[in-house]
DNA sequence: CCATTGATCCCCT
DNA sequence: GGGGATCAATGGG
């Protein structure tokens, strides 16, 4: 059993506990995922929810480090994210992806009979269901719920999905080769990339 | 490619 | 207090 990661673990930026997640297990309502790709936000970044200042909302964003943050976004689906930083910093890790690792059956139970072991908690929103979490879980306190994954997993960095703005920077984060990472999709409506 | 879906937030009155 | 745009997505063609 590999170790527990402390609430400092989570007091720092975002965007340097992105990548340290990779690897790591965490635990929720009887499933266990080893994540596999997340995306780190901050209060200065125009893609993030706190980039606006606190609401209700984004309460907990805003609070102490090591928090679960829950959203609902597209009239159906929850995301959900790791509180980052210092108390009122307004940062967090959102969760991309996983692979279940304990808990098959009762994170199929949420997503589907018939949903193949490898999209349990392929995708953000995908996660969330698996891992059953609604606004109800927004505030939760997960430490002691994010264990030290075994070995550190080789990273790769690259833009982030699904998102307008700051589309270009490289705050997303995936384990190479794994097949339990999302597939990348720019959003829409994000300007083009860069001509090399 | 496209529809789905509704909470949230901005910006006015 | 209210109208309208937006949205860290998914699933099905």
């Amino acid at each position: 059993m590999s170790a527990l990661l402390d609430r400092a673990f989570f007091a720092r930026d975002s965007v340097a506990v992105a990548p340290e997640l990779l690897g790591c297990t965490v635990t929720a309502n009887g499933v266990t995922v080893r994540v596999t790709e997340v995306e780190a936000y901050r209060e200065d970044d125009p893609a993030s929810h706190s980039f606006r200042g606190r609401t209700d909302r984004t309460a907990v964003m805003f609070g102490p480090a090591g928090f679960l943050y829950v959203y609902f976004t597209y009239g159906m689906h929850y995301c959900a994210n790791l509180v980052c930083g210092a108390t009122g910093a307004g940062a967090a890790v959102l969760l991309r992806a996983g692979e279940v690792v304990d808990g098959v059956e009762a994170a199929r139970g949420r997503r589907g009979e018939r949903v193949a072991d490898r999209d349990l908690a392929r995708g953000p929103a995908r996660l969330a269901q698996a891992m059953g979490w609604d606004r109800s879980d927004d505030g939760a306190d997960m430490v002691g719920a994010v264990r030290a994954g075994v070995e550190a997993p080789a990273v790769l960095a690259g833009p982030r999905t699904g998102i307008t703005k700051a589309a270009d920077t490289a705050w997303r984060f995936w384990i190479a080769n794994d097949r339990f990472v999302s597939p990348y999709k720019r959003h829409p409506k994000a300007p083009a990339a860069e001509a090399e």
